[in-house]
DNA sequence: CTGTTAGCGCATTCAC
DNA sequence: GTGAATGCGCTAACAG
């Protein structure tokens, strides 16, 4: 592969000045310009990024730190963060922190050690204690979907509660009063969250709390599943379900079916998050938006405006979420 | 942030000796390495990866381009990958290639320039000479989801004629003849040879392929009802419908029953490529299972092996699809 | 086993 | 407007 020193020799200047036309600010005569642009383009000379980074310590690229690669909740963060970079020509590097703590350092280290411009998070174990410190160091950053009020500037959330206040009272109003809840792993903030915005809206329509019509599952759809299971064989009436997320939702219509419920008449199903598939699912599930894709965006024009120092209006930090109707909430069925 | 020479600074020996005790090959005595390390632990010491690279030429990280961040089908191959080479403590760098020639080499060269140890393509528009000319550079990669003869050894690929082959038989062996057919775009190898199984099928049974029950799609839900959309709209009677991919079929599902079908009865539906909310549509989606999963393992084999000398069993290159029978599949109903 | 010496390919002062 | 010199942080011979 060429290098930068190649070039020059062939255009008879200095490789200084071939910088100069690489990077396009420096002034540079039309005559030499274009002598090294004759030369790269003969040596089909790529710049080394590597050699750029070292030297320069910017990389043009942003690291994004998400739990898991797999699943459309993920995906939508990474492609809504990836196209607005890269219509600036910023690159993405992609790092997995599979909700462990051990592995999210490790992630945003590599990343940092990659000479990441800036770095959007998606991170659930790391303390907020970690997150004060490291925006006290030299690399930029962004968390999505969290949110610490010391740093509340970094932060690109949504208002969780408010989403788990929704989908209960879309159940409450329909004339549900025994409602079961999937819950997503409470250690998480997001789960957790929507579970209290749940009870909220419980206790504003005086509706009693059980505790037995509880289950913790882990967001994907086989915990659904067996949650479902679960609440079913305690033999204990409930006429309304939420879930904590469609997946979630997914799976315990799958599992009802099995157990001979037909849907929405016996069961009345709401889910979370409102991925692409909950139209598609029969009947279509009524759930609560997740503005992920204006999410992910806002956090790539934090990075744009903070760090690249583009002129781009006040990114919002915060996000409300929506409740979406669609079949799967019927009125109660009185006998 | 401590560079390499600050520590061996403070540990009161040459920087040779501490990068020998960070790349734990050559051998330095225990006393030194304990300094070495203390010192390390005390300036909370991080190597510059890119300052590694540029040095070594290697980088420890693995390029991936997909078409898209976005959708299941991309995020089961990067998840695939990066979990075996994440176990090898191995990086993935991704880009997205948008199925357009230029930002498919954009990609590459991104990845190149990073000086990726190797690089694992799923790209459709670039050629298959650009390719093999690339097989001649420097930088070692494999192709997934794509068969090129001439470098057979570097492709990890699904038998797709055969994958489509086994989606038409299903459906007329449950007595179907008259059946549509929603392809992926045509320019695409996959949705290419997946229609040329189709054909093959139907062929074999007899068949008629009416060339007016057929639609290009996108592979995207909304050219699945699109697609059904316009099938319907032309009054002519199928009772078979196959889709190219699971996605399509659950557009189409949906389409169908805003026109009042009633599923399966009505109209039977067969998808591909197993997307694991296959299972979760109502009825349960039939489709062909695509391997994705183990063949994106595969490729990250592949570059264990070749790349990075590790004692691998031979890397599959071939994959075969299989029909998966659920609930969206009835016998022809006679009237 | 350990230290010295050169670069890796490029950006960036500083002169001219 | 252009060139020469220096260093980014680290690896990799080569000595000792």
């Amino acid at each position: 592969m060429a290098t930068i020193y190649e070039v020059s020799e062939l255009a008879g200047v200095s490789l200084a000045t071939v910088s100069r036309v690489m990077n396009k600010n420096a002034k540079v005569s039309e005559k030499t310009r274009d002598k090294v642009l004759a030369a790269m383009k003969e040596l089909d000379y790529k710049p080394n990024t590597i050699a750029r980074s070292l030297a320069s310590n910017r990389s043009d690229s942003v690291g994004i730190l998400v739990s898991e690669l797999r699943g459309l909740f993920y995906s939508q963060i990474m492609s809504g963060i990836e196209e607005v970079l890269r219509a600036s020509e910023k690159h993405v590097i992609i790092a997995a922190g599979h909700s462990k703590e051990t592995e999210e350092i490790d992630g945003i280290e590599f990343l940092i050690s990659r000479r990441c411009d800036a770095l959007i998070l998606h991170v659930e174990s790391v303390s907020d204690d970690y997150l004060i410190e490291l925006s006290k160091g030299p690399v930029p950053f962004v968390l999505i979907n969290r949110h610490i009020p010391e740093i509340s500037a970094r932060c690109v959330s949504l208002d969780n509660e408010q989403g788990g206040y929704l989908s209960a009272k879309a159940l409450l109003e329909s004339g549900h009063r025994d409602i079961a809840y999937i819950s997503g792993p409470l250690w998480k903030m997001d789960a957790n969250e929507r579970f209290k915005g749940h009870q909220r809206a419980l206790a504003e329509f005086g509706a009693h709390y059980d505790e037995t019509l509880f289950f913790e599952g882990d967001y994907a759809e086989t915990s659904g599943e067996e949650g479902l299971s679960q609440l079913l064989n305690q033999n204990k009436k409930f006429t309304g379900l939420v879930c904590a997320n469609d997946y979630m939702a997914s799976g315990a219509m799958s599992k009802a079916r099995e157990h001979q419920l037909d849907l929405p008449a016996d069961l009345s199903i709401v889910g979370f998050d409102n991925i692409i598939f909950a139209s598609h699912l029969y009947p279509k599930l009524s759930t609560v938006n997740y503005p992920l894709d204006q999410m992910a965006k806002a956090t790539a024009n934090w990075v744009l405006k903070t760090v690249y120092n583009q002129k781009i209006e006040k990114v919002q930090n915060l996000f409300q979420p929506e409740f979406i109707e669609r079949d799967s909430v019927v009125p109660v069925q009185r006998r």
